[in-house]
DNA sequence: GGAACAATTAAACGATTGTTTAATTGTTTA
DNA sequence: TAAACAATTAAACAATCGTTTAATTGTTCC
């Protein structure tokens, strides 16, 4: 009778590593939410977006003249980062000011970028 | 006359830290590529995949099982994978084995994945 | 050689995504 | 109050993406 691991059954028996691991993996749930933070700084307008709130707070036409890209666009992306807790927004007369959140999965992203650009940057 | 930085003009000259992270970014192609390597986890199927094959080497029957997928659906994840040189296979009879590659991208996803659930472990 | 098994490939499909365009809301200032 | 400006919203569209199904290739073992 074969070795159930989480409701998994491996065909093969080949890696006593790869049982180990599944016992201590984490559940789907996370996968997925992990995934979806990964999703957000997948589009390259949204990680130029991210890139420069990660260390400036600006409003949204000096961030869509950055990203070179139309109003509309940014905000449209701007929305799903701040439904996403990414990022955060205050506004000032005529103009809304975005920049970083103070969330875990900000400080996630942030972490990212930085190793991400200092690795590019070392090449 | 406005201040032209990497032929961006910025419409508001709130903030003088946005001029300096301008003149210091990396260059839209490099946005474009490490968009395209976060887009490689920002799916569920995988992220699984790659967090099993940062840590050990498996078959692609027990990576379908272990990612909860059917074969087919694997080896497209598997073949987008090792296109964009993340994870290298060898054959081993009826068995094709895969595991993390060496490169550069693969190192990346590497730290990343780590940081990610560490941190998760961690709440 | 034929059966069983492992993996890949290709076509098809539904679902999601990102940009454009146009219209709208809200604020300032002349 | 009207004009100018900043930002958002909504609809529409093309493009991309991930899974399914079915067929195919290659290997091992009887």
């Amino acid at each position: 009778m074969k070795k159930v691991i989480n409701g998994i059954e491996l065909p093969h028996a080949h890696n006593d590593a790869t049982v180990k691991l599944l016992q201590e993996r984490p559940d789907a749930e996370t996968f997925t939410e992990v995934s979806g933070v990964f999703a957000l700084i997948s589009d390259a307008t949204r990680l130029k977006i991210l890139w420069l709130l990660c260390h400036t707070e600006e409003c949204v036409i000096n961030i869509a003249a950055a990203a070179e890209m139309s109003s509309p666009a940014v905000s449209h992306h701007l929305r799903l980062l701040r439904q996403a807790g990414l990022i955060k927004s205050h506004k000032e007369g005529k103009e809304v000011y975005y920049t970083l959140a103070d969330s875990e999965e900000a400080q996630l992203v942030h972490t990212i970028i930085d190793a991400t650009f200092d690795m590019n940057c070392r090449k």
